[in-house]
RNA sequence: GGCCCGUUCGUCUAGUCGGUUAGGACGCCAGGUUUUCAUCCUGGAAAUCAGGGGUUCGAUCCCCCUACGGGCUACCA
């Protein structure tokens, strides 16, 4: 299956954040690339300055460094086709644009953006078709087909600003082979001609994709489904240049969609329903609003990737859990689904906890260094393996290690009231004092030794089991949570448990 | 509105020569383990395969129509 011919690439164009549907894609070429022993290309896709935005291009490269996503040429890397910028390769499209006037499918046209608005407006108040600049309008508006070649000239050399549109031919059925959807047909007549060089001296995406891909040598062009109904103008666009027999494969993926209601997932959906929308947390430069990403809400790379592997593809087997080198063994584009897939968070934390159990100790104490280190904590790292092992499998985010574990670092100065209310009784404080006692002449203090004291205990003076469990724990983390009462006891030791009994003892009554 | 794509449990999905008790996972419910809370284990509910027509001895699977959902419809990508 290796063909080391093989070519993808990921386009994104700095405008924002990527969000994991950008990610998937990625994703989804990586796999492709690197199960083919083919290259990956990073194409920075910034013929919009408009839209550009400080920061995101960086963000773009670092989060999917984060994932795990690498790239054999790329604005850092380089390559053979450098530049990976399509901002600084204005004067490459120029070059085509002209050879697609001179072959009379692209023609200049003068009216003002205004203009257009207008007739789009008229158009709409009429109730009518909606305004669109093709076959049958083009007759009627100011450009190099409808006026005479002197009026071109003399308006050309004035100076006057003018995009260049393709001429998309009259009553031709275009076929796209998509290698997910197989054979897209769609009528020239239902084509607009769309802007492929604009007024600012920059191609249109659909120009500038088709020329890179071209000279890129790219083989398979992997996207979201958003590009499916201008994928026939980009057949059209290599049929013009020539190219149509050494074309890229098509292969137009599923969106991810909105987990509650409908639509595509959005940036705003994951803070407004609570989970990640980004790998990495995004601050606009501009308005200055955060946007939470998975890497700060406690999520692996391991794990994310294996979200959005999963989501709109299976191998066909009944494995869910994939490692990258699986992935890169198992992917194929045949296997992703036609259809959009809705996140689901709760899944995704599944996910999460799977790859946070297959941690070793070492690396889910690592994970929890952070959180001691802003309590100014330093413990010994027998202790924290001892932690960490009794903690582990309670963590689905990596935040859980903290919550779940803090108390063995930090007494706990509050004491859950509807716990307290529940399990304390007029008798408990004497007997917790009397148990305290006893734990204090054990010698051998852990949790066998304790488990046979407390047995002992209730035997002899009838107090029952939870009488005295559920109250210590209590004294212990402050509620009613946390890893088995003798296990946690044996870990704190025997002076900390004495200690946390005297001063809670003192706080409840 | 037009064009294009899609439609199997609440959600992600398996089902790729038409004959299956339509399988799995998340979530949910119940029981067990943990004298806590989670985890974990076991079991359960959950899809008249969007609806209607065909083709066929027989359709989730093939064809058509309808409905619904999604995408696109910029001098944005």
């Amino acid at each position: 299956m290796k063909s080391e011919h093989i070519r993808v690439r990921f386009a994104p164009s700095p405008t924002g954040p990527l969000h994991i549907g950008g990610v998937r894609t990625a994703l989804y070429n990586f796999l492709f690339a690197r199960q083919h022993g083919g290259k990956l290309i990073l194409r920075i896709e910034d013929t919009d300055q408009n839209r550009f935005v400080p920061g995101a291009e960086e963000y773009i490269v670092n989060s999917l460094a984060w994932c795990g996503l690498d790239f054999d040429e790329s604005p850092a890397n380089g390559g053979p086709h450098a530049p990976y910028h399509q901002s600084e390769r204005s004067v490459i499209y120029k070059e085509y644009i002209t050879r697609l006037i001179e072959n009379r499918h692209a023609y200049y046209a003068f009216d003002t953006e205004a203009e257009l608005a207008a007739m789009r407006d008229q158009a709409k108040e009429s109730g009518g078709k909606p305004f669109q600049y093709d076959q049958q309008t083009r007759k009627a508006l100011r450009n190099s087909l409808s006026l005479s070649e002197a009026e071109v000239k003399s308006i050309l050399e004035a100076g006057t600003p003018y995009v260049i549109r393709v001429k998309i031919p009259e009553n031709e059925q275009v076929v796209v082979h998509d290698l997910i959807r197989g054979e897209v047909v769609v009528s020239t007549a239902n084509l607009d001609d769309k802007v492929l060089f604009k007024s600012d001296g920059l191609p249109t995406y659909h120009l500038a994709n088709v020329v890179d891909d071209y000279l890129m040598k790219i083989t398979h062009v992997i996207r979201g489904e958003e590009w499916l109904p201008s994928a026939p103008l980009h057949v059209l666009l290599y049929r013009f240049f020539g190219w149509e027999d050494i074309m890229p494969q098509f292969a137009h993926l599923p969106l991810i969609l909105k987990p509650d209601g409908n639509g595509k997932l959005s940036k705003r959906d994951g803070d407004r329903l609570g989970f990640p929308v980004f790998p990495t947390e995004w601050k606009d430069p501009v308005t200055g609003e955060i946007y939470s990403g998975y890497r700060e809400s406690g999520y692996l790379p391991e794990a994310v990737i294996n979200i959005l592997a999963h989501l709109g593809w299976n191998p066909g087997t009944e494995q869910e859990l994939f490692s990258m080198n699986e992935l890169i063994e198992q992917f194929s584009l045949e296997r992703v689904g036609k259809h959009g897939s809705k996140f689901d968070p709760e899944k995704a934390k599944w996910f999460n906890h799977q790859y946070m159990q297959r941690k070793s100790d070492a690396e889910l104490a690592q994970m929890l260094k952070p959180y001691l280190e802003q309590h100014k904590l330093d413990p010994g790292s027998d202790y924290l393996n001892n932690v960490i092992r009794l903690v582990k499998e309670r963590a689905f985010l990596t935040g859980d290690l903290w919550t779940q574990a803090w108390f063995f670092f930090l007494r706990p100065e509050q004491y859950d009231q509807q716990v307290y209310q529940k399990i304390w009784q007029p008798g408990t404080k004497g007997w917790i004092s009397d148990f305290s006692k006893e734990v204090e002449g054990l010698v051998d203090f852990n949790k066998d030794s304790l488990h046979a004291l407390v047995q002992d205990y209730t035997l002899r003076t009838g107090v029952k089991m939870g009488q005295l469990m559920n109250p210590l724990r209590l004294l212990m983390v402050g509620s009613n949570q946390g890893p088995g009462m003798m296990d946690l006891a044996e870990v704190l030791g025997k002076d900390e448990f004495l200690a946390r009994i005297q001063t809670g003892l003192g706080k409840l009554s």
